[in-house]
RNA sequence: CGGGGUGUAGCGCAGUUGGUAGCGCACUUGGUUUGGGACCAAGGGGUCGUCAGUUCGAGCCUGGCCACCCCGACCA
């Protein structure tokens, strides 16, 4: 068997690249730090984002779009947000170029320095300057409340370092932005969506996170308070996996965002923000893919079963492809998406590996023998077995199977992070957990100074305080001043 | 943005002292094959990352730039 990938053991890194782009997820473009997402890598971001629409709209909120640019004095009216991404924003100073040179040689195009823009526009790293502008306007009265709105869109953080779909100078997301009239509602829509989130990310990618709260440190640059889901990847670092903002009445008073409430007094509104991003398909990559490829949770991948048939002759290809067609019209009839993979170019253990470097969770081999017996070889990815099964009542064996892979990737997953959560007493503990990998839970004194010298000393941060987190009296690893709960220490993506 | 590394066909690589580019896989065509990455035969594909310089002559030497990887700093 030829060797695709890097094995996870020889180096997780290269894996992860090279399973990427192997995969026919995403490839690196001609852009610095931007990715293409190819047509398999976007069907699974498709599938995400039909699901998670879904769930916003049963939470009533509705879709909307808000431009790309965003002038550059709407960012610093809000001072602590534009302290958050000043450093990483591309400015577009020009509306215009022209070309200069006479001869096909020395032509080429450049700036035209007579279209120099006023105003200098800002690509968004995030909209809540444009939205807030925005809302003054639809917001008068407190019978405009709650406004419930998210838009999908493309945002620009430029970069140091990238990563495909861990950390890219564009990225594809969603991003909520609701106003409310009261301080609880606002956080009672901060933690809806954090649920949301928390729902979408154990049932549709099988993969179980820690709900908590962000420390004052790793806060989003203009909220009160940051809630976020943690992961944990196979290599034990822990990955942010959606966030969720309390932003307070901060934009309100920025942007003059007022409404009369019912007594006719004007008050400013309160907000929220909430996102995930493409950085969601790195969760899925790392969290169940192996040496062989890709592992998809059913409800995510964009081929549930791929029908490989095995054949000498052409009368053997038409027979499988008559039983090929039966059992793909009963699968579509239980909303199972089927392809029936007949190329003739390929051979059928070239077909195999193809179909498991791609992640499709169950395949299904028809072959002469099948069908003399009435059986078919049915393979599931995330076991990596194969069992000879009756054609009867196939379609509603493999629906089960479906939802039999998608509960057991989750049980792994969720099984693999306990086996990586540490519980840990002392510095020396501490140190030695960090360096096994995983989440390491431990007392801290509270303060960002600590916070800021374990992480110089250990590269680990506070990933998150789990809500409902239990109460316990300890003493803190780094200063032993007295604790009252446990926080999620890791090394993180 | 700092330190290190890499860049030759779609992918992985070789290329000697500077003398005009090759191998494996993939691709095309034909045939034989087909229950775990088939085989035979004949083909196609390259401004050697890019721009300049040195030279009679550059994949090879020199410099700038670009991209990617690893380690830092920054960050979702």
């Amino acid at each position: 068997m030829a060797k695709v990938l890097t094995s996870r053991a020889d180096d997780y890194n290269q894996w992860y690249q090279d399973l990427v782009t192997k995969a026919d997820l995403a490839d690196h473009s001609a852009v610095r730090g931007c990715m293409v997402i190819k047509p398999h890598g976007y069907a699974i971001w498709e599938k995400m984002q039909q699901a998670l629409d879904k769930m916003f709209k049963d939470t009533g909120h509705v879709n909307a779009y808000f431009p790309l640019f965003i002038p550059k004095s709407f960012l610093s009216k809000e001072a602590k947000h534009v302290d958050g991404f000043a450093q990483e924003c591309a400015v577009v100073t020009h509306h215009r170029l022209k070309t200069i040179g006479d001869t096909p040689e020395t032509r080429q195009v450049v700036v035209d320095e007579k279209a120099k823009l006023d105003e200098e526009l800002i690509v968004r790293p995030t909209s809540e300057t444009i939205i807030w502008n925005t809302y003054r306007d639809w917001i008068k009265s407190h019978r405009d409340l709650p406004l419930l709105i998210n838009q999908w869109a493309n945002v620009v953080r430029w970069e140091m370092r990238t990563r495909l779909f861990l950390r890219t100078a564009e990225f594809l997301w969603q991003e909520g932005h609701t106003a409310h009239a009261t301080k609880q509602e606002a956080i009672e829509e901060t933690e809806r969506m954090l649920d949301v989130y928390a729902e979408f990310a154990e049932n549709f990618m099988a993969i179980p996170v820690i709900k908590g709260i962000k420390t004052p440190n790793e806060r989003f640059a203009g909220a009160e308070e940051t809630y976020c889901i943690e992961a944990m990847m196979q290599d034990g670092k822990a990955l942010q996996a959606g966030t969720s903002h309390f932003l307070g009445q901060n934009f309100a008073k920025a942007f003059e965002v007022k409404f009369a409430n019912s007594e006719n007094k004007l008050e400013y509104v309160w907000a929220t923000s909430w996102g995930v991003s493409t950085r969601l398909m790195g969760a899925l990559i790392m969290s169940h893919s192996d040496d062989a490829g890709l592992v998809i949770p059913p409800k995510l991948a964009p081929i549930q079963v791929v029908i490989v048939p095995i054949f000498r002759s052409e009368e053997e290809l038409k027979a499988i492809t008559d039983a090929a067609n039966k059992l793909m019209t009963d699968l579509r009839a239980k909303n199972i998406t089927v392809k029936f993979d007949n190329n003739d170019k390929d051979r059928p253990g070239f077909k195999f590996a193809q179909h498991e470097l791609k992640g499709v969770p169950v395949r299904l081999g028809i072959g002469p023998k099948d069908l003399a017996n009435g059986s078919v070889e049915m393979a599931r990815r995330d076991l990596m077995t194969k069992e000879v099964v009756p054609m009867e009542g196939l379609a509603q064996r493999i629906a089960d199977t479906l939802d039999d892979i998608q509960s057991n990737m989750y049980k792994k997953a969720l099984e693999r992070r306990e086996a990586m959560t540490h519980y840990v007493n002392t510095w020396a503990e501490f140190e030695a957990a960090l360096d096994k990998g995983g989440f390491v839970m431990a007392h801290w004194d509270g303060t960002a100074e600590t916070e800021a010298r374990i992480k110089e000393q250990t590269k680990a941060t506070i990933r998150c305080i789990p809500l409902n987190n239990k109460q316990e009296d300890g003493q803190c690893i780094l200063t032993g001043k007295p604790s009252k709960e446990r926080v999620v220490f890791a090394r993180a993506y």
